[in-house]
DNA sequence: CGGAACGTTCAGTATGTACTGAACATAACA
DNA sequence: TGTTATGTTCAGTACATACTGAACGTTCCG
């Protein structure tokens, strides 16, 4: 028998149910529509699908991707804990499983995206502030200091919003 | 006098001051990570700091890009309500100068984005369950309806806090 | 009416970046 | 220890798309 090649053990039962393709086909598009490249949602979407766990090279054939890009997004996913990985006895390859869990996903991936937006303006706004307590009010400089001010009770409410009830409610 | 170019009217007063130039360079990283262009969110703070309306020209200068740019994003800051055109009497020009209120632009640019995402999983959802429902529980079919359930469940949830209390709060 | 002053459009291009794939690192077996 | 099976890394590229700028449409003025 020759050397295995991935094509070679059964395409049939790799490809994914067609229902489950258009999935994975929103979920790529909306994680590239947010700037988290494609695979990372196709990818999410295939093992959420998935009743058992697939390795590396499953995750090649069903999504038509290489070697790397599946290793770095299911990694990515993981530290997410989007997917988790799973022991399967008697065979060395890694294989891993979606969680059923949603939120938590979801919270995480927030997290560092608004959270951390949030968090960049606040500090950009303490920086303007100080910087406006110094000088005098001359010419526009009354005008950038309302708009300041505005910024910040605005960038306050957001923060609270975030992380207080906000999230636990969607999340839960 | 020569024609009138664009840098000879007098760069010095076009030029943000340097405060301003950050919150620029800000918003503009923020538009870009979230897949709208970098100009959009430049030329709002442009305009969220600038005491008077300011033309297509101002722009051009300002932040160094082109009419067509400058035009494109304007309208479309326009559309969201997040700018303003102006009159201002003996001039042609159009001016525009960014609205006091912030919370109503986040808004329109949430609806636009996260809005219709949760719209259209939804849409997705009902074909699916509507598919699921003829065939039998053959395999693996069972597996992908609970998965499906789920996803309804937390797709109704995110649609409910998206249109109730969360907006309201938030942006008012 | 002709021409100037603006704003808009859109084909072309430049720019960033997600993805590929071969080279490398690591672990398991014999 | 050498060899095979697997996962990771990263330079190179392929691709998408935001931006440019010239051509066009429109309005105003003389």
């Amino acid at each position: 028998m020759n050397k295995k090649q991935r094509q070679e053990t059964d395409t049939k039962t790799q490809e994914p149910n067609p229902l489950v393709r258009r999935f994975i086909e929103h979920a790529g598009n909306t994680t590239q529509s947010v700037g988290l490249g494609r695979v990372l949602g196709q990818l999410f979407a295939y093992l959420y699908f998935s009743p058992d766990p697939k390795n590396l090279g499953d995750m090649q054939d069903a999504l038509g991707i290489s070697k790397g890009s599946a290793s770095t997004a299911v990694r990515q996913l993981e530290q997410w804990d989007a997917v988790q990985k799973v022991w399967v006895k008697g065979d060395r390859k890694d294989y891993y499983q979606a969680t059923d869990w949603f939120g938590g996903f979801i919270r995480k991936a927030l997290a560092e995206t608004v959270g951390k937006k949030i968090e960049t303006y606040g500090s950009l706004l303490d920086e303007a502030e100080h910087e406006l307590a110094n000088n005098g009010s001359s010419g526009d400089e009354a005008f950038i200091r309302k708009r300041v001010e505005y910024l910040r009770s605005f960038q306050m409410k957001a923060s609270d919003a975030w992380e207080s009830p906000l999230l636990r409610i969607l999340l839960k």
